[in-house]
DNA sequence: TTGAAAGCGCTAACAT
DNA sequence: ATGTTAGCGCTTTCAA
């Protein structure tokens, strides 16, 4: 490995000198800076950057903690977060939780080790409530649990997301509305737009399984009265649920409407098109990735608070009037 | 920060004794252990892995080299990825190229600062062929390119998964076949195994957008004599096709058959399940990592090489017999 | 079995 | 504008 004292050396100067060319320190004479850059050159040095996080105590690094990575939700995510870090030369430190919570505190401690510059958390409601205080900055993302939490937050507003969907279904008349349900805090949002509509809610688990949505349709629709809506607090699982619609020879939106939430790429090219509920979820990796990179470089804890993101009906094939 | 002299201090003991304890190292007297436990337990002593990694050189990370995070094919390697390293005690790191060869360079002068362990690079096509030689092994998955490269290589035969794609078409009676195409090593092998058959290839670019498909389905359906099967060199573009057919009137598999490669999640679910050949993408990343770890713990570079994983035909509802 | 000394490659603070 | 000294927190000798 070649290093800075190669370097001087080659240049004839001290590996001072060397360091204050690589830092851009602007008092260094243009004759001595050339030499150095040439010898650097001619050497092929690149700067250890594990020797100056030793130095100046800051890697550069951030991590980032999500409960998965196979889910496009999470991972498209993790791209924007790529995207900023880079922009800025910090580097991306990937942990998957796989939605347990043990992991997670895992995580936590051997970033801690790796003297990360700040972590950023995706919650899945596996968060540990008790996490033992780190000495890195942490922003949390994405967390839809009501909990609060001694971290700042920056999210979506999951209720009002499940609120414009049932808005949306109650204005199209629909009175008898069945919900494909993981989420309480989006089916609470729905019920408030719905109001005193009847609603027959199918818990189903954690599922990114398009079939979980199909089996928990087919249970709501071979209900007595029929249900004229559902309502799924996924896409996927909407999309399942127009499946079942099929299968039950039901047309979508004639016979029953169906309402997803997230706006995943498919329910856009799906026959027929989703409507659905659209989370930014790249402009929230955006922000809470911004907000973690502020308190690093000012070296002080990022401001507390829960920052809620605004979502956005997308009004498409899958829903219309209620039928007569 | 709390350091391993504080533990010292507090354990009555140098720091060289807490390092062996940390370390595990056999000869230290149970009483001095206990000592030393008990002291990290109460300080919280968390050892400084930076620290360590300027001692010993080894940082316990390796890079990914990613050309996108959005598309699931390598969201899906980059998990399992993360999962083996997770097991073995190791870090990752991602970079992400955007499918620019510029951004896959740079990345690798950084990882080379950041003095990770290994480099996993997936390539795309886009990696540069002259790459100045790193200071770690490294290793290259998913290629799909023809040409040579100076670095070992785990990745998929695409080329006989066409061919099995072709072949089942074949076997069904196609003989006029139209192919959306992104990846000529893939179209090489279907149009292998097609023989003599009549071969009307839209070409069509990097693409991860279905409407693609769409579009040059389109374009190959409307010719005379209209092709009675359709080979797509990716799902997505397959699914796309689907919809062309759907569009035209034309029954999915009585008037059209329709084959893609790689087997997303959505094929499975999708109405008609479709056709396909499925990539081994988890194995790949799971062999290349391994290959690349035992590079890293042996201190030797990886043994050169292409390895070819096979693939597997998922016949599904999507394809049958040529119509008369 | 434990301790003392040196050094990993860099930056910071000071001296010149 | 450049050189000198010290030290970041750990591991690796080597000595006791």
């Amino acid at each position: 490995m070649v290093t800075m004292l190669d370097v001087a050396r080659r240049a004839g100067v001290t590996k001072q000198t060397v360091s204050n060319v690589i830092n851009g320190r602007t008092w260094v004479s243009p004759k001595t800076r050339a030499k150095v850059e040439s010898a650097i050159a001619e050497l092929n040095f690149v700067p250890n950057l594990v020797a100056r996080s030793l130095a100046t105590g800051s890697t550069q690094t951030v991590g980032f903690i999500v409960p998965s990575l196979a889910a496009t939700f999470y991972a498209e995510m993790v791209e924007e977060v790529g995207d900023i870090l880079d922009e800025q030369n910090y580097h991306l430190l990937i942990a998957s939780t796989h939605h347990d919570s043990a992991r997670c505190a895992r995580h936590l401690l051997s970033l801690t080790g790796r003297s990360v510059d700040g972590v950023l958390i995706a919650d899945d409601g596996t968060y540990p409530d008790d996490q033992p205080a780190v000495n890195f900055p942490s922003v949390m993302c994405a967390r839809e649990s009501e909990a609060p939490i001694a971290l700042p937050v920056v999210t979506i507003d999951y209720e009002h997301a499940g609120f414009l969907a049932g808005r949306h279904l109650a204005e199209l008349g629909h009175r008898r509305v069945g919900m494909v349900s993981e989420h309480t805090r989006r089916v609470a949002g729905c019920r408030r737009a719905l109001g005193d509509a009847e609603i027959d809610v199918i818990e189903v688990g954690e599922s990114t399984e398009r079939s979980v949505g199909y089996d928990a349709a087919m249970a709501a629709l071979t209900r007595k009265p029929r249900p004229t809506a559902l309502f799924a607090t996924t896409d996927v699982l909407a999309l399942g649920a127009i499946d079942a619609a099929a299968r039950l020879g039901l047309r979508v939106p004639e016979d029953v409407s169906v309402v997803g939430l997230d706006d995943i790429s498919e329910s856009r090219s799906h026959h027929p098109a989703l409507t659905t509920v659209a989370f930014p979820k790249r402009e929230m990796a955006r922000e809470a990735i911004k907000l973690l990179l502020r308190a690093v470089e000012n070296g002080e804890p990022p401001p507390d608070g829960v920052t809620l993101l605004r979502t956005r009906l997308m009004d498409r094939a899958s829903s219309g009037p209620a039928p007569a």
